[in-house]
DNA sequence: TTGTGAATCGACTTCTACAA
DNA sequence: TTGTAGAAGTCGATTCACAA
């Protein structure tokens, strides 16, 4: 009526709006049960609260925890209080504090019960640049994620609900959770248990590779960029539809713990807690941990000396998939090093200097993943280049033409700085393969690519990664003899998380666990309350069930359509042409510095200042991979 | 029985003193 | 000058006494 008028005739043509029903609930709520002259505010009574300015408040509390904003709106009557807010998300938080005690276990409500559970763990830095900042933080942080499958939507738990009951603050958490018992190695460094680790089917890795290759041969033919031409790597498998049926996964995060990750006993703390959790979800379930390199060696450790406890057989502890993705690029920054490809890059006007200088230590994930993308595209677009040019010269004298794969390992021999380059190209498709392997929830991909990758750990001389990355593969691959129904669930593509209902767009655990931690950082998060222990406890209980309200009032409000985008982000013909351009660039700027696949010296050189590497460099270049092969 | 206004509560924020 | 602990202030809801 408010906005159509009033008669009876639009009514029931336009029937009644969100904006009509959002004024109707303010106009209950601003009219006062006992209104007082004179006053300088009115008081609102709670049984005249309506739900839009109760979601009005808890949104903007949920998202930027700005006291003034809220108040803001109360003051024109959109929203409820600030303190009457602060009371809502204590008797969430009590409420949920409450059933954590019930249950014996910290176990967040959106977590349903009877599917496959995994947990990351992971440490939480906070330390502010700013001189005047009072406040850091380290802690560690958990976050539990379950695989519902289209069969299996698993069983929701009980919701939170409270009474009148008036509730100031958000109680302790049990002692169980937050107490951490002190625990050391009663041995110096404990050792694994032997054991014969099968290898991966080498057949499988020849049509996986040749996978990569069709992109790159695709991106070298195409000329013309229409509509539907999928260039970019993303785009290409996304359209390839390899990626079997899914559903969005279940995340959580569980309550920080005020305690450094990387000791042995928050390490082990993190492995009882996430043991509880799991049996209360799914009965049965051996526990699958993903960690980051430091805390996967501690993890290790702790298996292999409590093997009653957390021994391999009862638990397992996997590598987090986006820290070995960081590490392979760093390495491969590492071997890029003074090779004149940052100069390249800048020259060719795809990046600028400080971005090429960054991507070495692949400060940024995404933008070097890209980078290397081009790279790889520029670089195959000169190998195939310099072959058919000696094809043709081949052809003049004899008739026999080499294959293109006979050719390389023969120019290889010849020049330090084909074989260079040539290795590069090689370690980018290997990446890409282990980024595939998420992306698609392809577990044998996943296994085949780890060990293809290893190699290159040792070459590069990646201690860490090149110790403990064996360890892992060992457990990947004889899974399906120690936990069989764990092996099952990975190769379904539970070891990946699905955030989104787009095609190609799963993530590694440890990725999707990051993500959640650049929540607790970012505007609204908890940094800012972490030395205020209360206010902490707020954010971290009773602020997933403020969202979980407030995304409940949008869904009968219909204020939020369910997004219904299947195709990936990348399959614009924006970014297509994007690519494109730098590919073209790149390869053309590589092309004036100096074909590096058509040098013919047995020196190896920078490409842009040309400064010649030392002569020893050279020679062991031959046998750079060969040594790292050996070590596995 | 209902309405009114002062007192009280307690979480949260801001200020201030003091030590290093 | 900086960091921290504790005091003081703020604010809306609730409670309770009292009047109509």
């Amino acid at each position: 009526m408010v906005e159509h008028g009033a008669d009876i005739k639009s009514q029931l043509r336009f029937g009644a709006s969100k904006s009509d029903q959002a004024i109707a609930q303010l106009l209950q709520y601003n009219c006062y049960s006992r209104y007082k002259e004179g006053v300088a505010f009115q008081r609102h009574s709670k049984d005249r609260e309506t739900l839009f300015p109760i979601y009005m408040g808890l949104s903007v509390f949920a998202k930027t925890r700005k006291r003034s904003l809220v108040e803001l709106m109360n003051e024109h009557g959109l929203s409820i209080s600030y303190d009457r807010v602060l009371e809502i998300s204590a008797q969430l938080g009590d409420a949920t504090v409450s059933r954590y005690v019930e249950e014996g276990v910290v176990c967040p409500p959106v977590l349903r019960k009877g599917l496959f559970t995994t947990a990351v763990m992971d440490n939480i830095d906070h330390n502010p640049s700013a001189t005047t900042a009072t406040s850091s933080f380290h802690g560690t942080s958990i976050s539990v994620i379950q695989h519902p499958t289209k069969e299996n939507q698993g069983q929701e738990r009980q919701k939170i609900s409270f009474g009148p009951k008036k509730v100031r603050s958000v109680p302790e958490l049990p002692d169980t959770y937050t107490n951490i018992l002190p625990a050391s190695f009663k041995t110096k460094n404990p050792l694994p248990p032997k054991c014969l680790i099968p290898k991966p089917h080498s057949d499988d890795f020849g049509t996986q590779i040749a996978l990569e290759y069709q992109w790159l041969e695709k991106v070298m033919v195409t000329e013309e960029i229409d509509g539907a031409v999928n260039l970019t790597w993303s785009a290409h498998h996304a359209s390839m539809k390899r990626s079997p049926e899914f559903e969005v996964s279940v995340t959580a995060l569980l309550p920080l713990l005020r305690d450094q990750a990387h000791s042995i006993a928050t390490v082990k703390h993190v492995m009882e807690k996430v043991h509880d959790v799991v049996a209360n979800l799914n009965r049965g379930q051996v526990p699958v941990i993903t960690a980051d390199q430091p805390i996967y060696a501690l993890a290790k450790q702790v298996q292999w000396q409590w093997p009653e406890q957390y021994g391999e057989d009862k638990y397992l502890v996997i590598f987090g998939g986006l820290n070995i993705e960081m590490a392979a690029l760093k390495s491969l920054g590492t071997l890029l090093c003074n090779s004149g490809w940052t100069g390249a890059l800048v020259e060719a006007d795809v990046a600028s200097s400080g971005t090429a200088e960054s991507l070495l230590s692949a400060a940024s994930v995404t933008k070097t993943r890209q980078m290397h993308q081009v790279t790889a595209c520029s670089l195959y677009k000169l190998l195939k280049s310099a072959y058919n040019d000696s094809c043709a010269d081949r052809a003049d004298t004899t008739d026999d033409t080499l294959s293109f794969e006979e050719w390389c390992e023969i120019r290889k021999e010849q020049s330090p700085q084909f074989h260079f380059w040539h290795m590069v190209l090689s370690m980018e498709l290997v990446i890409f393969m282990l980024i595939r392997s998420f992306r698609e929830s392809n577990f044998a991909l996943y296994c085949q690519a780890l060990s293809e990758l290893i190699p290159y750990f040792f070459a590069n001389n990646n201690t860490h990664y090149a110790l403990w990355l064996p360890i892992h593969l060992r457990d990947m691959l004889t899974l399906e003899n120690t936990h069989p129904e764990l092996a099952k669930e990975f190769q379904n593509g539970n070891f990946v998380v699905h955030k989104t209902n787009r095609d190609f767009s799963a993530l590694a655990l440890d990725q999707a666990h990051e993500q959640a931690n650049a929540i607790i950082k970012g505007d609204g998060g908890a940094i800012g309350l972490t030395e205020d222990p209360s206010a902490l406890r707020r954010w971290m209980v009773a602020g997933p069930e403020v969202s979980c309200l407030v995304s409940q009032y949008e869904m009968e409000a219909q204020t939020k359509e369910p997004s219904e985008h299947r195709s990936h982000h990348e399959q614009t013909s924006q970014a297509q042409k994007t690519f494109k351009r730098r590919v073209d660039k790149l390869s053309q700027t590589l092309k004036d510095l100096g074909n590096p696949f058509q040098e013919d010296s047995k020196d190896l050189y920078s490409l842009d200042t040309k400064d010649i590497a030392h002569p020893d460099s050279a020679e062991l270049l031959q046998s750079h991979l060969q040594r790292g092969l050996f070590f596995c």
